[in-house]
DNA sequence: GAGCACGTACTCGGATAGGTGTTGTCCGAGTGATGCCGG
DNA sequence: CCGGCATCACTCGGACAACACCTATCCGAGTACGTGCTC
């Protein structure tokens, strides 16, 4: 378990593919699923979803698939995470508060006003990590990549890939 | 929905009042659910994780009840967090860099060597947001409702608590 | 009047259901490529 | 030999189950308090 759900590393290590495209290049969900070993339906959701959050372009039909809709160092970790989780907050606080049997139903303007303390708290905390995750780019993920990756299987990938439109 | 479960806000609300208590006094499960109009059984719920994580101590029989372990200032908003939610992780890298098809099953060992790329954001981001949260510890969070509520509210409590002891 | 035993009410604690979200699967719609047929 | 057309294979896209977790509930075990009885 985990706070972020497994489909956004999944989608990370696919989109780790779509960084060096050449513009007519595309990639299908099902090729990007079975050269990581992931299920290929899953992936197709996945990228549906992506897709929606106007972070890739489809382009359907026979060697048709996928390709990055803007510069790789434009995308962020973040907008992944957003475009698959929907934005969902780190806390979402229920104003509790507001309903302390003392008050009766009419909470006074005092506990009312203003952000709950505990609130700010977790506010600032997720701040913080977006921050992170949005100075992270899937251009920067790849460069990582590409660092430790030896030339040679960086050719490999591309060649499994032609062999696959063949 | 939120990453975090609604258990840590009505936890957290929960041990604000245990707060500025004196080392006899306890409150129960029932009563600190009443006042802010929670379900009891789940309340009672969550003080048993409260307790097997070591932050209250339990008080048995008649006019028993829960207080904090230690001192308010020594827990902190992550202790609650971790708590409850058992120290889940913002990310959990499942090694997918390992399965690559072209491996064929034994990945090489720069495939395999230091951090995945993407993990090392996650576990950065994740980082600076559990920093956040073990800055403030629930004396601060106490502090900012003392600064908001009026003092009569404050005896208000104490003599609401008091009256279900009798 | 004091001490003791018992019953009771209240507390924690864990075992037990329902609802919701995530994961994974399947089949249908659409499209571009390909091969065939006719001119 | 060339152009048009039907077929086909491959792609996306959304509808459909299985599983797990979160939320909530209920009942049982244990304990301190209060009460009544006995000495």
């Amino acid at each position: 378990m985990a706070l972020y759900a497994s489909s956004v590393e999944q989608a990370l290590h696919c989109l780790l593919f779509l960084v060096d495209m050449t513009p007519e290049q595309t990639f299908s969900s099902n090729d990007l699923a079975e050269l990581q070993g992931l299920s290929p339906s899953y992936v197709a959701k996945l990228f549906t979803q992506l897709k929606n959050a106007g972070l890739v372009i489809a382009v359907e039909g026979v060697g048709g698939g996928y390709q990055l809709a803007r510069s790789a160092k434009d995308i962020s970790v973040l907008d992944v995470v957003d475009g698959l989780e929907g934005g969902k907050p780190l806390f979402r606080c229920r104003d509790i508060r507001r309903n302390c049997a003392l008050f009766r139903g009419s909470p006074p303007s005092w506990a009312t006003r203003g952000l709950c303390s505990i609130h700010a708290v977790m506010l600032e905390a997720e701040q913080r990590m977006r921050q992170t995750l949005k100075e992270n780019s899937l251009a920067d993920l790849a460069q990582g990549v590409r660092r430790k990756a030896p030339q040679a299987y960086m050719a490999e990938v591309t060649t499994w890939f032609q062999s696959r439109k063949t």
